[in-house]
Formats: structure tokens, C-alpha cells, sequence
DNA sequence: CTGAAAGCGCTTACAG
DNA sequence: CTGAAAGCGCTTACAG
């Protein structure tokens, strides 16, 4: 690995004038910086990012910090994020807790939680990153990030109730409305609903949206109207059977495409077709849901955007710390019409 | 952050002192090395990793570097290196070279490719990693990594022709002859394949699988039984088309499973039912696999295990180098029986 | 058993 | 415009 003392001495100055070069310090002349840059060239020359935050102020580097890297929502975010940081010449770094991998859908009550989020965030202060963005695997208020710190971060995909850090999540209650109102332009008026685990964020926020979408047309929603599955296809056929049983529903919303696909399980089965003997929508716009026969009316969640949205806050907050205000902001989704929903009209 | 320096001083003892208490030196009276370690419990000391790389020799940390996070063959191999890694206290570092994101599918023949790659390792060398693993995106030859490293290097998902490098990737081979075996068993003599791209060595390696099987049976290949898709459902569709028409195929053989649901789209189109009218198999066992119906017959790749693999190469590599042999290894894949294939017996 | 000193590759006042 | 020196948080001979 080439070094800065190696170029320095190759173009007889000192390491000191080489460096000033490298940060686009002013005060060189054009014919030492011309030669300078010439010999960083053709030796490959690359700074070692780990020992210039080691000393410097600024580092032009960020953090990211991943619950968990298998989840369906993560690589998208990340893409976003690292997307915008390369656009703004940052560089980031990512480290994966492996929270779900490790210790399954309850992680978070777990002992070990707290420790691992602190040793990341000490790692990331370590080496001095400008700010650092912490990934979640599913919406939930985030309450562990130390006050004290001074590096800048962002919530992505969950908030905080903490003072003084920006979250950037999608718009759930707004999502969950629309699909509902989709339902409901096509006629229909007996609406089910497959909804997450009981205590979940996205399952209030989505059952909130359910229940404005059918209130503003006169609809009335029983609790009967409503179960509560575990995100998964088995909890999705589970359901379909206890509530389609001869019953009057003329649509099911499922809270994920994973239960919409369980649902599908549970029809086919009876031999019944989705959208033409009964409608059903989704959500998430999972691969999976694009290849369902008939093809699944969804809700997309723009992962890609979330990431964007959530560097681009972190970035401003890092350049112009003085007209910084916290925010909680809530990208929107679009509804994706497929085959699953029949008109009743 | 808490320094190696503070706790030194609230010890009244030298940091070399506390260095060699962290690093396990057994140069240490119990009585000091007692105090210090609860200081170091009570303060929450954590080591800088990067401060340390500068200066020692060994870091008890790897770099992984992948072409694309976003490839969905990527999460699993990096979970099961990182699963690996931990068990065996190392830490695991990320960097995402975002080629398919940046440059599409042709990103190999792009100028900056090489770049991005050997400024990626030189990170690494610089903050000293005592091993990399370079995670490919698909099956390939990797010509561009430089000889005269001494960091050892494993190639994930792909292989090299570069002298004294190991690498660990599926039996693509394999796979394919005994998928193609499980058909003819079933009683189909009349099988077309709808392979990927002409040039990828995936593409190469299934089908010398798929002629090996129906030579072992006494069946014949004609090269018209053969068409060349480009991965997506598309393209599965197309060839569909084309292929089945009118045709005595009984069994179409799709080399992955985006492909399989694109021939799925088609029979759907002409009302003929996969595995009744005709047989379907699969390749890569995606989550969609499962959810299409009928359920898809499908080969299914052992992604954790790869990682997994490749950890242990590597790290063996690191802990014997005298030992070492650079392997070429091959995890086998498990052929998973759905109901796309139809008995013809 | 303990610690002073040099050094990893860089940046940053500061002096000239 | 240029460079000597101190320092970031650590490890590692080496001397005592």
C-alpha cells in the first residue's frame, strides 16, 4: 500500500504539503500541486480512510447501522442510502447487528439489544463518521441512542420520541386508507382484514387508515371484521378459513402479501378465485406478489426513497448543523393495481 | 468515547499495562489486572478497531466485499460469513461495490470496475484485515486480484484461475443432473430447457447437468429442445412461446425460478395446468417458488452454507497459513420436490 | 511484573 | 508557499 510519506518523498516535499493537496487546500502552486497529483496518480495513491478519522474533523464518512440485513426491506433502504452518499462523495460503512438472525421476531427484549446497538454506534464514533443512520427492521420507537453524542443521526423506517433526531418512515395510516377507498370504489362494502401482530406499529397505523377510509363512506367495521395474523402465509390461510367460511365478505385486505398469499393458498384450495369470488389485496409489492395468479392489487413501499430521504436529512443536518430542526418524516406509498380485486359495480 | 489513556490514569497504571490486559498477555500480576478490568467493565471501555489496525499485526477482523448487496443470492452467503465470524469473535466489515445498481447486468466489461475493486481492497490493507472475502454476484472468473497481496483472500460465488487463491461455489452441475434425473424418473422423455443467458457460466455448468442425465438415460438432445432466456419472467415467457406450442415437450426445465413463473404466466394464458398438462421444474428455490401454484419443483441453493464455507476456508487459511492448499470447493444443492412435476407412470 | 518510547498513516495549528 | 512537530488511539519491541 502506497503511503503518503512514499509520494512525499518521491516528490521531494514534505508529507504536510501532499496532504494539503489531497484536502484541496488553497495555499499550494500550481507547479509543486501539478506535480504532486501527477506522482498520486501513477502510483495508485488512495487514502487510508481509517487513519485520517483517527485525526481529522471531517471525515466525509457515515455510518449505517442494519437490525438486520435479511429482512425484505433492508437492501432496498441501504441502496437508497448508499446511492445518495456516493452522489455526495461520502463514503459509508455498514454494520449488521443480525438482530433477527440471532434471536428470532422478540429481539428487542432481549439483554444483549442495548449493548450491541452501543458497541456499533462506539465503533462509528471511533472512527469519527460525520453521522450515522440507523436502519430498522420494522417501525417501533427507538430509545436507545445515548443523548450525550454529538454525531448527527437519522432513524430510518422507525422513530424516536427522543429530542433532537430526525426518522424518516413511510406513510402507513395514508396507505392503508387508499387501498381500503380502492376497495371500496369497486363496490365493495363487507371489507375483511388480515392485520399484522396485535402490538405492532404498522398493524395500529394500517388499522387506523382500514378504519378512516370505511368511516368516511359510511361504512361500519365490526371487530369481528378484523383478525390478527403473524406476517406469514400460514397465518394467512389460518384466517381466510376461520373468517371466509361462509361468510359475506366480498374483499379481504391482508396487512402483508405473505398472509395475501396464504389467503390465495385457502381459495385455491376451495376452488375459489381471487378477485372474481372474492377480492383481496396486499401489501409490501414483495417480489411474490407480481407472480400470484391473479397477479396481487398491493401497496409499494418505496424503500429505495426511504433511504434517499433518510441520507439526505442526515446530510443536511452534518453541512448546516445551525439551522438543524428535527424532523419525523413520512414518505408515501403508491397503490399497485393488479388482477386480485373485482368490480362489484 | 472512553480511551485507552483515561482508563490508564484511573488505574494510576501505564496504558501498556492495559493494552497487554486486553490482549491477553500473560505478563500481568492478578492484582492490577483485577482492578483494571473492572475499570474497564464500569467505564464501558470498547477498543477502537481502527486505532488498532493501524498498528498491530493482527486485527481479529475480515473484509467482505460484494459486487451487489441487492442480488438475491447476496444477504443469505453474507449472513452465513458473518454467523461464521461471529462464533468466532471476528469482526466483519462491509463494502458495497453497488455494480449491478450502478452499471446493469454488463457492469464486468466497465472501465471502472477493476478500479472500484482494488480501491476497495486497498481499505482494507489499510486498516489491516486479517482476511478478505470477495462475494461475486454470480458465478464467474475474477482475474483482478492483485498477486503480490498478503492479506488471504477467499472468492465467494465464484472462482479464479489466479494461482494460490481458494474459492466456494454450488454444484451447479450436479444440481442440474439430478433435477433433470427426478423428471425422466417421473417418466418424461420429451424435456425442454429454458436456460439464461448464452455466455454465463451458470448457464454452461446446468446444462452439461441437464446432457449428462439424459445421456445416462439413453435419451437424445437436439439443440432445438434448448432456448436461451435472460433470467426474468419475461424472457421465461417468451421462450415458453415459442418452445411449447404445439410441441410434445412433456417437461420444461427453467434455470431459475423467475423464468419458471414467466413459462407459469404462459400456461395460465392458455389454461393448462403446470404439473397436469405439463411438467415445470425451477432453479434457486426464491421465495416465489413456494407461492406459485402448483407449488414449483425447484433446486434449491444452499446460500448460508456457502458463507458459512467460505468463513471457515478463510480463516483456516489465516490461522495455518503454512498449511495452506488453495481449494477450489463445491457446496452441493438439495432438490426440492413440489407439485409443478406431473408422473407420467 | 511494569512502563517510556517509537510508530501505524494521517491532519492541523503554527512558524518561517 | 512550505514544512517541522504534535497528536488521534492503539501495539510492540525493549529496558528496567
Amino acid at each position: 500500500m502506497v503511503t503518503l510519506k512514499e509520494i512525499a518523498e518521491k516528490c521531494s516535499v514534505s508529507i504536510t504539503t501532499v496532504s494539503n493537496i489531497l484536502n484541496g487546500k488553497s495555499n499550494v502552486s500550481e507547479k509543486t500541486k501539478a506535480r504532486v497529483l501527477s506522482v498520486i496518480k501513477e502510483t495508485g495513491y488512495r487514502p487510508n480512510y481509517m487513519a485520517r478519522g483517527l485525526r481529522a474533523a471531517k471525515t466525509n464518512s457515515v455510518g449505517i447501522i442494519i437490525d438486520d440485513l435479511t429482512e425484505f426491506s433492508s437492501t432496498g433502504i441501504i441502496d437508497g442510502i448508499m446511492s445518495y452518499f456516493e452522489e455526495h462523495k461520502y463514503k459509508s460503512i455498514l454494520e449488521n447487528l443480525r438482530f433477527y438472525s440471532k434471536w428470532g421476531t422478540k429481539w428487542y427484549h432481549n439483554k444483549g439489544y442495548e449493548d450491541s446497538v452501543q458497541q456499533a454506534l462506539d465503533e462509528f464514533e471511533a472512527i469519527k463518521v460525520d453521522g450515522i443512520i440507523y436502519v430498522a427492521g420494522h417501525a417501533r420507537c427507538i430509545s436507545c441512542i445515548p443523548e450525550n453524542s454529538s454525531t448527527p443521526l437519522v432513524i430510518s423506517y422507525a422513530f424516536t420520541e427522543q429530542p433532537g433526531i430526525s426518522s424518516v418512515e413511510f406513510d402507513d395510516m395514508k396507505a392503508a386508507c387508499d387501498m381500503t377507498t380502492t376497495l371500496i370504489k369497486s363496490g365493495h362494502k363487507k371489507i375483511a382484514v388480515i392485520a399484522g401482530t396485535k402490538t405492532n406499529i404498522h398493524t395500529a397505523r394500517r388499522l387506523e387508515g382500514f378504519k378512516k377510509a370505511m368511516q368516511e363512506n359510511n361504512l361500519s367495521v365490526q371487530e369481528a371484521d378484523i383478525k390478527y395474523g403473524n406476517w406469514d402465509a400460514e397465518s394467512g390461510y389460518e384466517n381466510a378459513k376461520t373468517l371466509l367460511e361462509g361468510s359475506e365478505y366480498t374483499a379481504v385486505f391482508c396487512f402483508n402479501d405473505l398472509m395475501a398469499a396464504g389467503v390465495y393458498d385457502y381459495l385455491y384450495e376451495k376452488k375459489l378465485v381471487p378477485g372474481k369470488d372474492i377480492s383481496v389485496a396486499g401489501f409490501d409489492n414483495r417480489t411474490v406478489s407480481r407472480f400470484l395468479k391473479p397477479a396481487l392489487t398491493t401497496v409499494e413501499i418505496p424503500l429505495v426513497e426511504i433511504g434517499r430521504k433518510s441520507a439526505e436529512l442526515l446530510l443536511n443536518q452534518i453541512n448546516n448543523p445551525d439551522e438543524f430542526k428535527p424532523q419525523q418524516y413520512f414518505v408515501q406509498c403508491g397503490i399497485i393495481e393488479r388482477d386480485s380485486v373485482g368490480c362489484l359495480k
